[in-house]
RNA sequence: GCUACUGUGGCUCAGUUGGUAGAGCAGCUGAUUCGUAAUCAGCAGGUCGCCGGUUCGAAUCCGGCCAGUAGCUCCA
């Protein structure tokens, strides 16, 4: 027979072979890092048999479906190597995922850790033993017998919401049998490097309503080299983690008696924050949005307007005791503090009749806002309770949607650039989708045509975005902006909303152009997110060596000895004065101590001054990052480091 | 909220099977005025996260709470 390679080319083959046979009269190489194929596009394993015309490729350990492939054979070698050691315990899920995979396993007795080495052992038993790996399928009534079997309930379950007309498939290795849509290697002997890396819980199907399973994480790769790099990596990763950093480099602390979710902003902290958001209120000013400075809390009565009353009330701080039903128990009057600051420009805009001329409407402002987050999703800087956020709303016309969400997709950009953050984000249109709890407002036409609108708008960016269902807002679909912190663990940074249900139920209005009444849509948006959020990617980013212009400390000015104190003073005071933040080391130490510490601070520009500078009027300069340094005239490094903070260079 | 782990002076860490806390750095004082990542000496600093229990005796064992970390759920 004659089959059909990838590159085009022609195989000729004896009738019957499969997929192995192939990639052997192929090239030998090739055969032995096949890791299995694709036949007319579809993955399936080398042991699959070919038919005549076919279209064949082969999959090796380069590909990324390889790998996949090779990850999740071994987290079957983990499953196997768990039910050896621990024979009552119920396999749940066993994924792959970004880096490595994970498997869900319901315990009757906990494991820690420290169980990982046996654990581990075993599993090199099993690899070492090359046990052939097989795949059968059953019709449902067989499949479920066999899982019914083996008692392991969790499968029988995944059977049974199985689609009608599903193939149900098995891998057996050994005594060893799992349901699985494969493919798989030929033999668990083909794993050469893994290790378990971490063992957390995980709710069964991901609900918080079921049981909490043990999940184990681990990963795996082609050679031993690799994984020694990865676990290398993760390791570096984690000495910039922003949280361990940020506290390091005096940014930010928590206290136990402020409480949990509440990050305090220190001296060096406040001052990003300030110039962050003095850029970014300028920015938005630029770019027509009016500035608000609208209360913290409110009644009850206007989350009910909003929704928030219904939909987020679990999740806001309430002033006063409430019943189930968000009713005070004592009769009195109740206030929240708010978690969004929509309802309040709300207020800004029914403000006096607003006539089509008015439209749009752009308020912005750098709102604090307060979510009672769970005690346990709080995370640093990245996930708090009260956090500032560049919030604004644009109430405009149906019309004026579109042009007004590019505007402010088009600021984010320039803040990404101006951050250096645009390359590391991606796009996820986040919608209600199929999903229709109660979480969201139920008006099925509303969202449909909400969602096409965002969706026709999306694409005519020609963004390279993901759909996400039951992601959107409770009012709304929303684009969201997601970041990846150093765990690689994404979160939003900025998102950009349409509401299709403020308008109305907060009745808003404009006269038109023919005096009939409208309805106005409404843009939800953030310029830069959320600045504690956005400060924590930052440091993550740059290892705290933040660009010059966004440095709390921008130059650190040395003075040798004593006696050119008074030189580094002037050097100081004239750079304060031109605006650039400044400091001098009045210390009696040694140079080389002064030096240490402002490096550690990671200072962008350290000026050494001794006597020979004073003399010459120059200073001797250190560049982060720079190994040479150099004497240069301080009128000239002044002029440079000023065009350098203005133009906000990010080298 | 759930699962697992962690909590010793400002920071990094010691502290053996329960016998009543130790170091380095930082801080303070003194000396040193020394040219590119830690000058020397001395001093001071801790009810071992908090509360309760077991015990003759708890940093060490047990329980509860608080806080931190990873993950789940949730989310800017």
């Amino acid at each position: 027979m004659e089959i059909l390679l990838k590159n085009g080319s022609k195989l000729q083959l004896e009738k019957d072979s499969d997929c192995q046979a192939a990639a052997a009269k192929i090239s030998e190489g090739l055969s032995r890092s096949a890791v299995a194929a694709k036949i007319n596009g579809k993955l399936c394993d080398l042991s699959t048999k070919l038919s005549n015309g076919d279209t064949l490729e082969i999959i090796t350990l380069k590909d990324k479906e390889g790998l996949d492939i090779y990850r999740h054979t071994c987290a079957h070698v983990l499953a196997q190597a768990i039910k050896n050691i621990y024979p009552t315990c119920n396999l749940a899920i066993g994924p792959v995922i970004e880096n490595g995979f994970y498997y869900d396993i319901d315990f009757n007795t906990p494991i820690t850790q420290d169980d990982f080495e046996k654990i581990e052992n075993e599993m090199n038993k099993i690899i070492k033993s090359k046990t052939p790996i097989e795949r059968f399928e059953l019709p449902r009534k067989e499949a479920l017998k066999l899982m019914n079997k083996y008692k392991e309930k969790y499968k029988v379950e995944l059977i049974n919401d199985l689609p009608e007309d599903a193939v149900i498939s098995f891998y057996k290795q050994g005594s060893f049998t799992d349901l699985c849509r494969g493919p798989h290697l030929e033999n668990t002997g083909k794993i050469k490097a893994f290790k378990l890396t971490s063992l957390t819980g995980a709710y069964w199907r991901g609900n918080e309503k079921n049981k909490m399973l043990t999940r184990i994480y681990g990963t795996a790769f082609e050679k031993k080299s690799q994984l020694e790099e990865y676990l290398i990596a993760a390791e570096e990763a984690k000495k910039r983690d922003h949280n361990k950093l940020g506290r390091d480099l005096g940014i930010f602390m928590t206290s136990d008696v402020v409480g949990q979710g509440l990050p305090i902003l220190m001296p060096k902290g406040a001052k990003i924050l300030q110039i962050l958001t003095r850029f970014v209120e300028d920015e938005e000013a630029k770019r027509g949005f009016m500035i608000t400075k609208t209360p913290n809390m409110a009644k009850s009565d206007l989350y009910k307007i909003s929704g928030h009353w219904s939909h987020y009330r679990d999740k806001m701080f309430v002033l006063g005791e409430v019943n189930e039903n968000g009713e005070s128990t004592k009769g009195e009057e109740i206030m929240a503090l708010r978690p969004m600051t929509c309802p309040f420009q709300y207020q800004i805009y029914k403000n006096g009749l607003k006539s089509y001329r008015d439209l749009p409407c752009r308020y912005s402002e750098t709102a604090t806002e307060f979510r009672k987050e769970a005690s346990g999703e709080m995370h640093g800087l990245i996930r708090v309770r009260q956090f500032t956020l560049s919030d604004g709303h644009i109430i405009c016309t149906k019309e004026q949607v579109e042009d007004e969400f590019k505007r402010c997709l088009d600021l984010s950009y320039y803040i990404l650039d101006a951050l250096g953050m645009r390359s590391d984000v991606s796009f996820r249109f986040s919608k209600r989708g199929k999903s229709k709890s109660d979480k969201y407002i139920d008006d099925d036409e509303a969202w449909n045509k909400t969602e096409s609108m965002m969706k026709v708008i999306l694409d005519d960016l020609k963004l390279d975005y993901v759909e996400a269902d039951d992601e959107a807002a409770f009012y709304g679909p929303k684009l969201d902006i997601q970041a990846k912190n150093v765990y690689g663990k994404e979160d939003t940074l900025i998102t950009i909303q349409i509401d299709f249900a403020a308008g109305h139920s907060f009745d808003m209005q404009y006269i038109d152009a023919d005096g009939s009444k409208q309805t106005p849509y409404v843009i939800h948006r953030s310029s830069i997110g959320c600045y504690e959020r956005t400060l924590a990617l930052l440091i993550e980013k740059y290892a705290g060596a933040f660009p010059l212009w966004m440095c709390p400390t921008q130059v650190k000015v040395l003075p040798i000895t004593d006696r050119t104190l008074a030189y580094a003073e002037d050097i100081c005071n004239k750079l304060m004065s031109l605006g650039i933040r400044c400091e001098v080391d009045r210390r009696n130490e040694k140079i080389g101590y002064k030096i240490r510490e402002a490096k550690m601070e990671k200072t962008p520009y350290i000026l050494v001054v001794g006597d020979k500078e004073a003399e010459d009027g120059t200073v001797n300069v250190n560049k982060r990052g720079v190994e040479d340094k150099e004497t240069v005239n301080l009128e000239l490094f002044i002029e440079k480091v000023v065009k350098e903070d203005k133009e906000k260079v990010i080298f």
